[in-house]
DNA sequence: CCGCATCCCTATAGATACTG
DNA sequence: CAGTATCTATAGGGATGCGG
């Protein structure tokens, strides 16, 4: 149940109420290529995100079903957070971003490393990565943590 | 010269610096496929943008290189704004955002055929499109409108 | 410690009315 | 037509609190 209020029916519209802004992108980045899984990782990130909008941004992408919170394998006291299918499918447009980027900014030699193996094998490099993604999600279960419902 | 204040050297960052905000991708899209080209066509989307919001991030999109603003080649009262080869790039990355659109939410029929045609040939459909967009730049010369340098 | 929530304050986004 | 001016609402930074 997606908490966007739809502004109109252009797909590119919908996107933007979910995840058009300044850092859900790169929360999800963190995700999904920084193997990071926790709030503290989450908040270690260069850009340098700060607390109340890391916690507001992550409520709102668990709403949208773009990311699960569950239970930390290791530690009780922890909780990890992680990709939904919906969520590792954003994986092209990542990619795509990186890609223009290049383009334009001078990027990181690491980076510029995976965008050329993008360039050459696109559709393998997103089957890889998102491959490995899934198979890390069925190692937790999800736990009951409540979810707010529409009022 | 880009406006944009650099929070790291990630190529996803410094890029939502430019364009990561609920408005500017939809500017873009009205550039790149609904033919608008004027202040008051982009003020009649959908989405319904208002007249400062839509002044601001059309002077942030200039600044960037995104697009530019030149003379309109049949009225003298008029300005028209088209994207840049910069901006005409991002074209792969709109295309991603309307698939992955499409695997969750419902998009009209219209969009829909285009996202199929992508699938089919996405490499033929982004060259023919921007193919177009610049035979179409071509055609007018750049004003002297002033812009807005660092101080 | 970890994962937030809350408060305070500032900056930016955004709606509406108006103008050269 | 193509924007400003003005005002209000929300986003965001930074410090701190607080239950588990």
């Amino acid at each position: 149940m997606p908490k966007i209020t739809q502004r109109s029916d252009c797909p590119i519209s919908n996107s933007l109420e979910i995840w058009g802004d300044k850092w859900s992108l790169l929360i999800i980045r963190d995700l999904m290529f920084a193997h990071k899984n926790t709030y503290s990782e989450l908040l270690q990130s260069a850009e340098k995100i700060s607390t109340n909008i890391l916690a507001a941004r992550l409520l709102a992408l668990e709403e949208n079903g773009i990311i699960e919170k569950l239970a930390h394998p290791d530690s009780k006291a922890k909780v990890w957070y992680q990709l939904t299918p919906k969520g590792i499918a954003l994986m092209p447009l990542l990619l795509e971003i990186s890609l223009w980027a290049e383009k334009f900014f001078e990027v990181p030699d690491s980076i510029a490393a995976v965008n050329e193996m993008a360039r050459r094998d696109r559709a393998g490099v997103i089957r890889e990565k998102s491959a490995e993604l899934l198979a890390m999600s069925s190692v937790t279960a999800a736990t009951s943590t409540p979810k707010i419902k529409d009022v």
